[in-house]
Formats: C-alpha cells, structure tokens, sequence
DNA sequence: TCTGGGGTCCTAGGACCC
DNA sequence: TCTGGGGTCCTAGGACCC
C-alpha cells in the first residue's frame, strides 16, 4: 500500500462542501495481467505479460524488468526472458470488467466511465450515507479486492484532473488523496508528461524551450503556449497547469466513433486476401453496431503499410446506416482506390472504422429536390418503421442531394 | 523496440451556403 | 463583373489515451 499525502479521517468537515476533494479516480493495476494473475494462481508473484506481438498488459514483476505496455513482443522477451507470455482473453476481461462497475455504481450514480478498467466517481453528496470520501474510497477498494480480486487503486481530489494524476502516483494497490489546501504543492513538481494531452511529441516541444515541470508550464504566457502547441492544446494546459478543470463527472455519454483492425503481418498479399479480410472486418463492425442500436454515416478505412506509415480514406453516406450492404460498399470502393499505393508499399494492417454514430431510432432520409413531392412516401416509410407520423425539420443538406428528413419516432 | 486494437479530439483546407 | 464575412460539413492526417 503506498502512502498518501493525506489520509486522514473527516478533518477537512463534516458538511458537504464544493472546494472538498470528492472526486474518485478509480483505475484497476495492471488490469489484463491481474486478472491472468487471480485465475492462474501459478502466476502470482511472476512476471506476466498479455499479448505477443505487442504487450498489451505487463504485471508489476514484469514491469520491474523495464517491460512497459505497447512495446514490441521481441524487446520485452529480452528484457524480461523469464516473463510468462499469455495471449489476451478479452471475454475475461469483460467480465471482469462489468462485476467492478457494478461496484461502482452501487458506490454512486455520479459514474463516468473512461475505459475498461478506470472511471471517475463523483461522491459528493454522500458524506451523510456513505461517510467522507476518503471512506468511500477505502471501502470502494475492499469491495473490489473482495468480490473481484483485483487491485485497484483510487486518486481522490477536488478536480479530475488532480484525481487521476494522484491515482497514477498511488500506483500500485494505493489510495491517494489531494487535500485542496496542497494543490499546487502536489501539482507542480510533476514532469509535464503529467499534463492530460502532453504525450511524445508535445514533451519534446515543451522539453526544447526549456519547460520539464507542470510549475514550468504554469510559468510561460497563456499566448506563447498556444503558439508553441496549437489554440486548444495551449489553453488546456493553461488551464491545468493552473490547476483550473471545471468539468464534471457525467453520466451516459454513448461513443461516436466504433471500427475494428487487423494487423496483417509483412508477408505479400493478393488483393482477394485483403479483400476478404475487409469484408470480414464489415461484417463483425455492422453487426456490433446493431446489437448497440447505433448507426453512422461517415465510412473510415484504415491502412498502415510496410513502412509503417498510415493513411485513412472516409466516405460520408447521404444516411446513416448500420446495414452490412451501404457500408460494405464504400468499403470495397476505398479499398479499390487505394489498390495501386498498396500494390507499391505493401499493407500491414486494415480497419474499418463507422463514425457519426446517432442512436438507431433517430432514422434520416434525404429527399432529392426532384423527389421533394414525394414526402408523402418518407411519411408512409416512418409509419412502416416506426408507427408514427413525427417528421422533424428538414435540412438542406447541399446543392446535388437535396433534403435530409429525421424522422423522430416519439417514444 | 520494429509495432495491437480500441477509441477521442484537434487542425487545416476545400466546398458550399447565405 | 467583382467582391466580403461567417458558418457548416467533409476529408485527411496527427497526437494522444488505455
């Protein structure tokens, strides 16, 4: 268990209060390694590493040899020869997964979802039930070690931001807290790789003018941090270096974007192969999108070549769709167009990826001009579909197409 | 170190509309 | 015939996150 910088019982108050830290950044350690680790018990206390080509998940044993996630298979081997290599049995992480949320949810309604294994809790407003954060939190981490076995470790602060900076400190099995009185004490010591947003390429910028610490960054002009990484970048971290994250904790945000990829291997390809691994790719993305209820309209195809180099190609459908039939198309027209760049620097990976998701029932038509007069046939269509006769506002959608109609089924 | 699979958000140019 | 500003959408690419 790692220390905290405070962790005491209700010393701030009692009462409810908005500068209170009483945000939960819970995040699982090592997630698809622990879970390899509680089902194996042979495992425990070894390094373990999930995925071959690329190490998806390492286990701390693993990570102590230097192994980190997303390094190539070969170099993590070398680095760790005695690493026990498993391949990823996602249906167990799954599953692992939804029993912890529950416990999140149980916790508090105030759940924001981040990925498969971390989310943010807001808990303000339980001091009265649940006691103070600080008690939630440690109750939120037996429960998970109890009813899943995993260890999960929990940033409590103020902001977002500050609670999951702290949950990455109090890594592993750790319960951190950021009292709002020492803040910028905890905040601006830390590289600026701290900084939400400041990956590779922005660390090196930053690095080059001389800024290593998020107190570094705090330092420089709102004006030369944007001219140096871009207007949004530049005011976001402004702001975090300030320590100013006004966002909430929000519930129900459903994806925009959903896709699936295929990592092809350098050997040479005929076109049917690859043809035949798009069409598979289609096939699993529209039918994840109907059993999500979800449609989109933007077609993104993805390829990665020999050389590692990428391209997208995108195609904009008039409507949104989660039919096999539209969407294979465009696909296998991208793919058509691209045949020649493929031909010459030969292809490694495929995807497939369906953007502009709008939830199922919100059904666009577009009407050509031509067709304007048969608006009572999109009627009629949404009766068939819908058993209802609510046509929103149309909009002109551009010069060649025409009017797009949602059609609103009232439920 | 030669490389997975799932996502998000931002930028910038061009087309188009008013 | 020449000309402006504001806005949205589409496309391609890049950075970043887990």
């Amino acid at each position: 268990m790692s220390s905290a910088v405070h962790e005491g019982r209700g010393t701030e108050t009692s009462r409810v209060e908005p500068s209170s830290a009483s945000i939960l950044h819970a995040d699982l350690d090592a997630f698809y390694a622990s879970v390899e680790q509680r089902d194996n018990p042979s495992f425990r206390g070894k390094p373990v590493i999930v995925g071959g080509g690329v190490v998806l998940a390492a286990s701390y044993e693993a990570k102590a040899c230097g192994v980190k996630t997303a390094m190539g298979g070969s170099a993590a081997r070398r680095l760790c020869p005695d690493a026990i290599v498993v391949s990823p049995r996602m249906h167990a992480y799954t599953e692992a997964s939804k029993a912890v949320f529950e416990i999140f949810n149980d916790t508090t309604p105030l759940v924001e979802g981040i990925s498969v294994d971390e989310a943010f809790l807001d808990v303000r407003g339980l001091w009265r039930i649940a006691g103070s954060p600080i008690d939630i939190a440690t109750r939120l981490r037996a429960r998970v070690k109890a009813d899943v076995g995993l260890n999960i470790t929990v940033g409590v602060a103020r902001t977002k931001f500050l609670a999951k900076v702290a949950s990455g400190v109090g890594k592993p099995d750790g319960l951190l807290v950021v009292p709002p009185a020492r803040e910028l004490e905890f905040l601006h010591p830390l590289p600026v790789q701290a900084l939400w947003g400041v990956g590779k390429v922005t660390t090196e910028k930053l690095h080059r003018v001389g800024l290593f610490t998020v107190g570094d960054v705090a330092d420089l002009s709102e004006e030369r941090l944007v001219a140096l990484v871009g207007a949004a970048a530049g005011h976001k971290l402004h702001s975090l270096a300030h320590n100013i994250d006004r966002r909430r904790v929000t519930t129900g945000k459903r994806r925009s974007s959903m896709g699936s990829q295929r990592a092809m291997g350098r050997r040479p390809k005929t076109h049917a192969e690859i043809e035949a691994e798009l069409r598979g790719i289609v096939d699993r993305v529209t039918r994840r999108l109907r059993a999500a209820d979800r449609v989109g309209r933007t077609v993104v195809v993805r390829f990665r070549f020999d050389d590692y180099t990428r391209a997208t190609r995108s195609h904009t459908l008039t409507e949104a769709t989660a039919d096999t039939a539209p969407i294979m198309k465009a696909s296998l027209d991208i793919l058509d167009a691209m045949e020649a760049t493929i031909e010459r620097k030969g292809l490694t990976l495929i995807g497939l990826s369906v953007a502009n998701l709008q939830n199922a029932d919100a059904v666009q038509m577009t009407l050509p001009f031509a067709d304007l007069s048969a608006l009572d046939q999109a009627v009629d269509h949404v009766r068939d579909k819908f058993g209802t006769n609510s046509i929103s506002r149309a909009v002109n959608v551009g010069k060649d197409q025409g009017y797009a109609v949602p059609m609103l089924p009232d439920r």
